[in-house]
DNA sequence: GCGACAG
DNA sequence: ATCTTGTCGC
């Protein structure tokens, strides 16, 4: 995998005992490397499919270039006995996932799923670092669609929050990230976000920017169904504008949280299942 | 200084 | 993230 010089401290030989601000600093220090390389416009042209129950699919007339159809999904799940138990056997305590939906049809067909069994983690979950336990899972399931040259490599990929920015600029994909909670940077509070809405409710939009008190824009909170009070979160990723990011995230949207994250969600919490405890290191 | 804190 | 029962609504 091309990381582009940028790798994760153990990996270059440093103590492994380095304490959590030590790992912190370094962490913090590529992180601000990555976000030179960030690209926050459209840097593509793409046609975006119009939702349609006749099974027609239609385009936006005047939009030229390609037309947008395999949009990726990933996530991680993880064990219930992830430090005790399962870190003693065989067993698999976590699982990454990739699913390719065709967003041309319209069930959001899945076309392509993958995913990557581990039986340890060696990085921890720091909050604001999210993106270094789980980014190296989900690049080794690109990579290996790449190496293919499968004919299903998403053209553009939906990940959890956090991990648009990491994710995006290391595996030069377009990005746009989505939580289901708000995570509390830069003066954003689920207060204030809500309170937002609830003044926006009124004017017609379901969405609202995202601004930290630094001036940055984070992204945005939105209602993606028309059913729900609770927003989902969607934040700035890579190659992608807000605005498009947007757009994207209303035409596939068939629950609360977009289909490609919520196929990722489900199957790999399913294959996770499948594959530990009383099935663990029996089953291929 | 203390608490809160995406997955 | 995960644990866990029922329950309310379309």
């Amino acid at each position: 995998m091309d990381d582009h010089g940028l790798r994760h401290g153990r990996d270059r030989g440093e103590s492994s005992s380095s304490s959590s601000i030590e790992i912190q600093n370094q962490w913090r220090e590529i992180q601000d490397l990555l976000k030179e390389r960030l690209i926050t416009q459209d840097d593509f042209l793409w046609k975006l499919p119009i939702p349609s129950s006749s099974g027609n699919v239609a385009v936006e007339e005047e939009e030229e270039g390609t037309l947008l159809k395999y949009v990726g999904g990933v996530d991680v799940s993880y064990s219930k006995e992830l430090d005790s138990a399962a870190a003693a056997s065989t067993a698999a305590c976590g699982c990454g996932s990739l699913v390719v939906l065709d967003v041309t049809t319209p069930t959001l067909q899945v076309v392509y799923q993958d995913f990557f069994l581990l039986t340890n983690f060696d990085v921890p979950y720091i909050p604001s670092f999210l993106a270094f336990r789980e980014a190296p899972i989900l690049l080794q399931l690109l990579q290996k669609m790449k190496n293919t040259d499968n004919p299903f490599y998403p053209q553009l990929s939906f990940t959890g929050f956090g991990l648009a920015c990491h994710l995006g600029v290391l595996a030069n994909i377009p990005t746009i990230g989505i939580g289901k909670n708000l995570h509390h940077v830069d003066g954003l509070t689920q207060s204030g976000v809500r309170q937002l809405l609830q003044a926006k409710d009124s004017s017609g939009e379901d969405f609202i920017t995202l601004t930290g008190s630094s001036g940055r824009v984070w992204g945005a909170a939105m209602r993606s169904t028309k059913g729900s009070c609770k927003p989902i979160y969607i934040s700035v990723g890579h190659r992608v504008s807000l605005n498009t990011a947007i757009k994207i995230v209303k035409m596939i949207c068939k629950y609360r949280v977009p289909e490609p994250i919520r196929q990722a969600d489900i199957r790999s919490r399913d294959h996770l299942q499948k594959n530990s405890c009383g099935n663990g290191g029996t089953l291929q």
